[in-house]
DNA sequence: TATGAATGAGGGTTCATTCAT
DNA sequence: CATGAATGAACCCTCATTCAT
């Protein structure tokens, strides 16, 4: 069965079957519960048809090979978690409101998908095209970043934010919030949301322009507080 | 069995022949490329011993066994991290001076170390002790963690930094330190010092208090920034 | 449980369904082009539903596991071939001309087949009974010598040929047949018709009996050409 | 270990040690029984590893896989073939004596070789390359005809053969010698020998020109046969 | 009739490790 | 010290077949 994305018939879920979408739907779960307990080269299909209680063939069976039920692992989880945040940080009126939303969205995300989010991280770190690179490269990572250095970048250009390169400090926000996915794998009871408080306080307290401020290209000639 | 303490230092007593460590260092340095071009999944010890140019069955007669070769990769990359940059943080003559330091450091470490960075991150990530736990866990992280809160906490007592909670925040920039080593697995030419100077103008630009603001929970006497 | 035997006559009382026999048909078509492409170790019912177009359980449905599907590739073009040759070969008026209907009959219908014969020649080979028994073995082969070095035995009591092991003979001119089938593996394009004539050519030379010669043993006593 | 055909010292078999070689030549010797009692679809690194009575993953050891092995089960016999059976050929005075000698020479080969030949059929008819394609195709067929061919135009030359296609009977000759292999597989006490002898006489009763006929395509200057 | 789903055996291969030399 | 040889387990994957629908 090829893991086609494509949906020819209008019907709601596509062209699989209710009972392969459950059948997938399962082993994805499994593959989670091993991935995290396991770690990704502990990871065996054989591990995954047992944890999810069916014969090893059957993995073979619904999904095209290991490659790609992990990447589907990876996947599922990038589809919701977009679903979920897009339309918060769109919906912000002002820059600053934006970063907040984007903030927020992602820990808030972590905060609930904790038992995918590791899983997920491991699958990232280590899954490997058959010509040796990485499956989730530089590429899918810029498709996170930039628009957040847009978006901080807007907020310069609104006058919101203080002057830094915009590129450097989204990666620096991202690297905040893998921080997060990588405490998890340590610790499944990690308090994301209370970290995520200092994270937003620190971020802002960092980018935000204090009123008063000129905005001149890098430096901030004076510093005279307010 | 493990591999005995004493491998570290080959010269002081010579528990260990010229020739032993000669290998262990080569067989090390093979362990280091294959990692970071294959993969943790995709390293094995004979891939590493071809690479070393060596017969498979000298790495099993100089390590005790794979993990054993592993840990050593970390090992070793730690240990010179340490040395190197534990110096410069406690010559600092305040904690301002400090922070700066430990930041430097860890850049400059990362930008010398490109080579070894990429696969001693592989190891932590995914190395296990045989009961599936993580061999380099949320332990040997807060041994790096804790020092770096301590610093901070240290500035707030001292006036020099704002408020914030000193632990989230090491964490914080320990994920930017964290993000530099994930970003070279993509891109071997990063630009490790280009980054790590905006790091750490946004770090200070988050941490420092600015000049007349109020402490609440330190000394006010100085607020006459530099 | 073999397969019904009246499955080769599907028209004569409709045993078979006639949706039925055109799967059938389907299916062997299909067969018969994965094994042409694939080899027969290459060949699983799996390609071959998939080169029909249909799902793999039809192919059970429909034969009685895979033997049986392969069996009837072989079986349908041999009860063709016969069908084609024989008429010609009884319809010889004496045994140079049985013999000559017999080489190019087989010849003309290798031409006329090349897309079977390859994938009949891979079953032939390849096909094994449960035991380890080769199922077309040296029982089947003699079914098709046997008419032929009987043939060349009458040729030779009629004074037509001349003296030689008529059995040793019947194969080795089987051999010449084999060989075209062969030569189609590697080129689909072979010159059947071409080689047929330098075949009969050649087998006339040697087996016909030169006129006036006397049938003693074998050496030609005298050669005066025509 | 790779299976490397040059030889780097100058040693009598070369690089290999002499207990690699045993192995070697144990498992090759295994994987014949195995060809060809079992065929090939039924030929497995298990079964072999089985009858030559050593673990499975020693076969993967001392071959390069599952084609390297049966690759060399071909080679090794095609290389000692040719070492029997050139030397006749190139000492035979006319063509008339090479031609004879290389059909004694396969047989005699043949017939002495019985235990490797039905194995090395099974291959050369069954092993593809990964793209698909015979390993052993029409080029490796054509380096066994040609010199044939050649050997045939040679006679022809000469005067001492009469008129044909020279690749054609080539072709036809190599069939009969096929033929041989393929009867073997059904019956392994063929009488080689006695179709040997049938075949020569055949051929050259169809090859041989009968002295005072009249040379159609080459030099006439000498038609009064010796 | 036809299908998708499931199974379990077996395929080849890689692996870390042990051991005699 | 170093090596080649051997092991057996585990890997992913393909297979022919069975079965409920």
């Amino acid at each position: 069965m090829r893991s086609d994305s494509s949906s020819e018939t209008p019907a709601s879920d596509g062209r699989k079957s209710f009972i392969a979408t459950a059948r997938r739907a399962q082993i994805l779960q499994a593959a989670v519960q091993v991935l995290t307990t396991k770690g990704y080269a502990g990871t065996s299909l054989a591990r995954i048809a047992d944890q999810a209680g069916v014969a090893k063939g059957v993995v073979s069976y619904h999904f095209d090979g290991k490659d790609d039920l992990l990447e589907q692992v990876v996947i599922d989880a990038f589809t919701r978690g977009a679903e979920e945040m897009i339309p918060h940080i769109v919906a912000a009126e002002d820059a600053k409101g934006a970063l907040r939303a984007y903030l927020q969205g992602n820990i808030d995300f972590l905060d609930a998908n904790r038992g995918q989010i590791v899983a997920v991280g491991e699958v990232i770190i280590n899954l490997r095209r058959p010509d040796g690179g990485l499956r989730f490269d530089e590429a899918g990572k810029l498709e996170v970043v930039r628009p957040l250095a847009e978006l901080l970048a807007d907020g310069q250009a609104a006058g919101e934010f203080t002057d830094f390169d915009p590129m450097a400090i989204a990666y620096l926000i991202r690297d905040a919030i893998d921080g997060v996915s990588a405490r998890l794998r340590y610790d499944a009871d990690y308090d994301v949301l209370g970290f995520g408080a200092q994270l937003i306080n620190f971020a802002e307290r960092a980018i935000h322009r204090p009123s008063g401020e000129e905005s001149t290209d890098s430096d901030p000639t004076d510093a005279n507080g307010k």
